[in-house]
DNA sequence: ATATATTTGGAACGTTCATTTCAAATCAAT
DNA sequence: ATTGATTTGAAATGAACGTTCCAAATATAT
């Protein structure tokens, strides 16, 4: 490694980024983006004003990061799902089971970070809108290789097209999602899932 | 009329409430609750700041005057929908028609305010919370009828309790005006729209 | 015309907002 | 130990926030 126009090192960023991201995720997650005060994210993230502008930009800007963070751990678990599930039926079974697993342990009821933020910024700011397009495309993009492979193997109905039933699923998780903020009864939530998945069978 | 003990009659309120009303909601449904300032409400309406805490309270509680409004007038376009229908299936056809219909007529993207607010405020103000808790007890009750109607009639399977099929519908519903807002081809949202209720049939 | 309850306009309230500034602290390389 | 790029803390910035206040305007019933 060249280095010969280095004469010194600055000092290094000390706090644990993920860490960081993770804090700040969770206030925007709570409270959403117009709610969360700059104040809010120094408490929760104890770094302090300066050092989330040096490192992060504007608040819009951490808002972002915090929703690829965020994107980022459900695409880790939906990829786990996948790799367990024997066939595409009961990998969408799993899916649901992720999502009602996470709504009944989220005890304040805050929904889903990036259906929230469709709700709420969608047609406001235009980094957004480009993140949650750009979301949408590739989790409905997997949605419909699910259903072309349960269709293949015989486990998914061939009524429609694997992207009509990729659209229909992406609507349905968003419903399922939303829904889930004012529906905390587990029996309930499972007749949705179950009543969402029946139409595949 | 007894008046006896009104010696003077004040100044009456001038301007149009329902107006009023109608434009503050067009506001709070384009930008959502916090970011609607008060000024903004101020040049929409083009009340003074004073008329319209004398008129209404709070933010708040202009809010929750604009969600009932909102609120009010889908109940009528729902109530119609109903009347004009000949059976159940064709009544849910329709409701999702209307949706439809005014997610392609919004050219804004803004969505429906009610979801919209369930995923801003449901997990922070309780005034909201018990509207929107109310507004859905209503709802489900009323797919429910419907349903119960549409399975009397056969027009319907008898796959699932009526109160099961509300659920789903509810949840649809949701996923469908939250999904509309970043889908705006009319195609694809026919498609979610029919393979929701191909699960009735 | 006068009296009076109410609305209205506009300024002002104190607070909080996102962001900037800058001196002091920090730390790797010399 | 000194150097210097960078982070950090704390205060300051000006704008915007929701709300209040009060004198002036208004409209009704006398």
């Amino acid at each position: 490694m060249e280095r010969s126009f280095q004469i010194n090192m600055p000092k290094v960023e000390t706090f644990d980024k993920e860490l960081v991201l993770k804090r700040a995720t969770e206030v925007f997650h709570d409270k959403g983006f117009n709610a969360t005060s700059m104040q809010d994210l120094v408490d929760a993230t104890t770094l302090n004003r300066s050092s989330i502008y040096n490192s992060f930009g504007s608040k819009l800007d951490l808002f972002l990061e915090c929703l690829k963070s965020y994107q980022d751990t459900y695409v880790l678990k939906v990829s786990e799902i996948l790799q367990s599930a024997d066939n595409s039926l009961h990998a969408i079974e799993l899916l649901f089971e992720l999502y009602l697993h996470d709504t009944l342990k989220d005890k304040d009821d805050k929904g889903c970070l990036i259906t929230n933020c469709i709700s709420e910024m969608a047609n406001q700011e235009n980094a957004i809108v480009t993140f949650l397009k750009s979301n949408q495309k590739s989790f409905i993009k997997l949605l419909e290789e699910l259903v072309a492979k349960g269709q293949k193997e015989s486990s998914i109905n061939l009524s429609r097209t694997p992207n009509e039933y990729a659209l229909y699923l992406f609507s349905s998780i968003q419903g399922f999602r939303t829904a889930g903020i004012l529906i905390s009864n587990k029996k309930d939530l499972q007749t949705i899932a179950n009543t969402i998945i029946q139409t595949l069978i």
